[in-house]
Order: C-alpha cells, then structure tokens, then sequence
DNA sequence: ATTTTATGTCAACATCACTGACCCAATCGG
DNA sequence: CCGATTGGGTCAGTGATGTTGACATAAAAT
C-alpha cells in the first residue's frame, strides 16, 4: 500500500500523492482531537450534575430554536424518540425545559427553555466560548472563515438545511434583518 | 439574558454582542453537524463487520504510527485500559493487529497493522476521503489552512503535542525529509 | 368514520466509556 | 539479589447513549 518505489510518476508525483493522504489523515486527526477537547470543557461541568452530553445537545438546540417541537427535534439530533425520551423528559420534570401544546396543532410539544434551563445552557456555553474564542482568536478570522465553510463542507444536505434554519431561527429572534434586495 | 433594551453601548454595541454570541453559537453547530456526518459513513461500513467507532479509531492510530505500544495508544486515544481492551483484544485475535515484543522492553507490546489490517483501515479511510476531498475542493486551499488552524487551536496541550509526534511518525514512514537548516 | 400524524412509552439490546481491584512478567534501583 | 515500579491484561459492576419493534393516545386530516 505504500508507495516505496518510484512509480511512473516518479519523486515529484509520489510526493504530490503523500501530500494529500496525509493531508487527509491529518483532518481525520484534528477532528478527533478538535472535537474531542472542544467537548470536553462542557462535559466536565455536566457530569457534576449527572448529566451527559445528550442533555447539552437539547438545551442547545431548543435554546437555539425556542418553540421547536419534538419532530424537528429529533430531525436535528438524528436519533430515535426513545433516545431523545431519555434525556428530554427528565429535562422537563427537572425544570429545565417547558412544553406548551402547539396553538395550531395542539399534538405537538413546543419546547422552550425555562430560565432555570436558559442558566444552565449559558453556563455551558460560556465554557465552550472561552475555547473556541482562544482557537478563533490564535488563528485569526481569515482561518476562521476558512474553517467554517470546510465544516459546511463535511456536513450533508440534510444537516446544511437544518443549520440555515437555525440559522434564520437566530436572525429573527435578535432582530437582525435579512439580506433584502434594494436593501 | 437577551439584550432587549438598548443598553450603554447602544445599538452598535448591542449588534457586536450579537454577533459574537451567534458566531460562537454557530462554531457550536458547526461542529456537531460536521463530525456527525464525517464520521457516518464509515460508521456504516463498521457496523457491518460489527465494529464501532472505537475500533476505527484503534485503525487509525496504529495504523499511523507502526509500533506504537499500548500505553502510548492509550494516551492518544484518552481512554483506559479496559476500554482498549474490549476493542483491541477483538482486532488481535481476529487478525487486524499484530503484537510484538519491544526489543529494548520485553514487556511492551508494539502494535501493527496485518495486511488485512490495512485493507480495512484503507477501506474506511477512502470513505472518509472522499468525503474530506469534496469539502477540501469547495472551499478552498485558503480555507482549509484556516481550518487546519482553528481545528489546531480547538485542541489541549496535550492533544497538540500528540498529533505533533503522530506527524513525525508520518514524516519518517514516508521519507519525507524534515525541514533542514542550510537545505 | 377512518386514517394519518405527533408524541409517548415499554422491553430488550449493543456500544463505549468508567471505576476499583487484582494479576503477571519484566525492568530498575539500591 | 530483592523489592519497587512499570507495562500490560483481566474480572466485576455501572452508566450514558444509542438502537429496534411494538403498542398507545390524542389530535388532525381526508
């Protein structure tokens, strides 16, 4: 599998082949290793209150995206009912989270947090701000916009259109207008 | 915790906060999403030889540094010794990794990978390859410096002086000459 | 009135991680 | 040489997170 004797292509072009698989092996490595300690800040703090990472996921999410209904939810996650029961009810009997039946369609479970649950989100958050923030602030934002269009990239279609909606979800709830034209 | 009312800073001020919160906000989601899907596809391809992500990971790692021992995995890997176990014990007996005495310390046990430990590793690692490419081509080679950068940035100390060392092993496995005063 | 949808719940299971305890064999230090 | 340390393996028990499949209920849609 190694390319120990100059092919056809000779130094030049065994060179150019190692590049890009190492390359390749290196994002393999710093996802793990980027992932693994950006996470682990947060994971820390919500151990000491028995919980995991799976509770971070929703308060993020649905302090993301307050009104979100259980269905988008777990369309965001992309896990089962069961698994998001796990977390989500002992979130809400824990007052973390408050469920309001839908106006239109009184089936659906409008989550939001609570101010219990916005404290809690915020503590977590401010955690993983501090380290993205040092990350952002050592690379600088010329990396940094480098870095969020590779992360687009290597997600798929169904995630990119979850996170425009998220995205849209942020912009109206600060009152940020929308590109307009003419604007 | 939203800035509602305008306070001493006005509304510039308030739109800087804004921004700062939702650009961190969206590292946040950038990251879930993106290591989601990066690692999915060769989640797929594990699961049909019932293996997991960790077994994936053990791969990789031995398969970028021949002869690593089992303490210097573990220290990679940041896990302990039993749950190395439960997944490298599997991988030797079916024939994925090779054990080697150390010759200097008779005790340790040099980890490779067998022929058909590397056509598994290389199998997976072409899924995510593809994947890597496709985001590496949309964005850019400015951008994937910047991601490299931020990625880097996302890592501890120690993470960062590991993935130094797995760089070097790399650098040597390929004959890739190190950067040479006077070269 | 029937069907579909949104949600919840039960049972059973797998993976991946943890702790604490204990073991062997090899190396190291005095 | 002997005792301590180190590298590695293993057992028992636990917990978090995910899965599937089946079933239940209430509201909405046809």
């Amino acid at each position: 599998m190694r390319e120990e004797a100059a092919g056809p292509a000779g130094a030049a072009g065994r060179n150019l082949l190692f590049l890009r698989e190492e390359e390749l092996r290196l994002a393999q490595d710093l996802l793990f290793f980027g992932y693994r300690d950006f996470t682990a800040g947060a994971d820390r703090s919500l151990a000491e209150l028995d919980m995991g990472r799976a509770h971070h996921r929703v308060l993020h999410f649905v302090g993301r995206r307050p009104g979100i209904t259980v269905g988008e939810l777990l369309a965001i996650l992309g896990i089962t009912k069961q698994s998001l029961g796990r977390v989500l009810t002992p979130l809400v009997e824990q007052g973390y989270v408050a469920q309001a039946a839908g106006r239109a369609d009184r089936r659906q479970r409008l989550l939001s947090l609570t101010p219990k649950g916005e404290a809690l989100e915020r503590q977590l958050f401010e955690l993983q701000r501090e380290w993205v923030m040092r990350a952002y602030r050592e690379a600088g934002p010329v990396a940094v916009d480098g870095f969020r269009r590779v992360m687009r990239g290597l997600m798929g279609d169904e995630a990119r259109a979850q996170l425009e909606r998220l995205e849209r979800a942020a912009s109206r709830g600060t009152g940020t207008a929308p590109p307009v034209r003419g604007g």
